[in-house]
DNA sequence: GTCTATACTTCGATAGAC
DNA sequence: GTCTATCGAAGTATAGAC
């Protein structure tokens, strides 16, 4: 039951307002990290009135969300676009190494660690995007001749990812080293298993 | 040159108050994450004045720091200690996998990702413990037979170093699926490569 | 070494006029 | 849909008494 004059009023999700000020969240967020995502400042990057956050937006929590669930969103598009084009395990390993929303990404999981909201709309992507990306990499291996008994699907995604994240966090850091050595030997496997020709 | 009265006075290094102040830090950054962190929290946290906190760290990020700083040098003269009585392969995974400062590892991720003082320090400790790590495994792979056109020492921490984080990260989130399968692939490889007798 | 007191800033969120 | 105005809470940091 409603009360009597209404919760509060809010913006429709398809206003321009408001996806400017997603675009100014992101933006807040990526280059200063999440502490640096107020409702002022949001406000300010956009060019607008800070309380219009609260009008688009009940809560800083809910712009967040769907700061993230567009983005998301983006990417899993794109990764199926790509897949569909081409699924061999050159094209694979190339979208993973793709450092663009790295920090992105560090960002929002150091934001779940302390916002169930948050890290419930993370997990829920993660796996989406988890079947995905095994779903492509199981048939890569396959096509390359890669049977489950020499390394299960899932194992070599974990060990893609995991590489490819500590590679982006290390470079973070300024910590490079090992890693030249690192990509070109990656690279040599998957030459080995298809040639280029 | 020092000013009229004195920049301000700064408490002693060696304090009981200042041990519990880090105390107290360190425990609500992993229970609650970096913004949990204030001079009040930290103080109530305590059992003291969050007055306090600025008499003994000049700012907050200079407690984040020594927080760092001391968990950090515990972290790697264990790693050390461990090394010495047992180098194998086995021990190393075992060490790596210790869930133990996962979220620690990871709140000062974000920290650095915004803060430069705190990237500093955290990329000189980083620079550390690689080196200390590629040492004891390249010589466990060497003693095991792996010799480094196999597989260079650095390839294999670096996929070693990824996979458990990737793991962990996951595991904060709620998202483990694969992950029994993948840690049994990795333990059936060491015991095939080291028997246990 | 610890306290009280306090200056100053920034934040999230809401009410209500236009 | 956007504005002005504002409340109340929380933060960092400092000065100076005890």
């Amino acid at each position: 039951m409603a009360t009597s004059s209404g919760p509060r009023r809010i913006g429709a999700a398809d206003s321009k307002t408001r996806a400017q000020l997603l675009d100014a969240a992101e933006q807040l967020l990526v280059e200063e990290g999440y502490a640096a995502v107020t409702s002022r400042r949001v406000g300010a990057r956009a060019g607008l009135k800070p309380q219009l956050v609260h009008y688009y937006f009940r809560t800083m929590d809910d712009l967040f969300i769907e700061v993230f669930r567009r983005r998301a969103d983006q990417n899993l598009a794109a990764f199926e676009r790509a897949v569909v084009a081409d699924s061999s395990l050159r094209t694979l390993w190339k979208l993973n190494t793709d450092p663009r929303g790295a920090a992105f990404t560090i960002e929002f999981v150091a934001l779940a660690n302390h916002r169930k909201a948050i890290r419930a709309e993370i997990a829920r992507y993660a796996e989406r995007s988890r079947a995905a990306q095994l779903e492509a990499l199981a048939a890569a291996l396959t096509a390359d001749g890669i049977g489950p008994d020499r390394i299960p699907p899932i194992v070599a995604l974990l060990l893609m990812t995991g590489l490819t994240q500590v590679l982006s966090l290390e470079r973070g850091l300024g910590v490079t080293a090992g890693h030249d050595a690192t990509l070109s030997f990656v690279q040599d496997v998957i030459d080995r298993l298809e040639p280029v020709r």
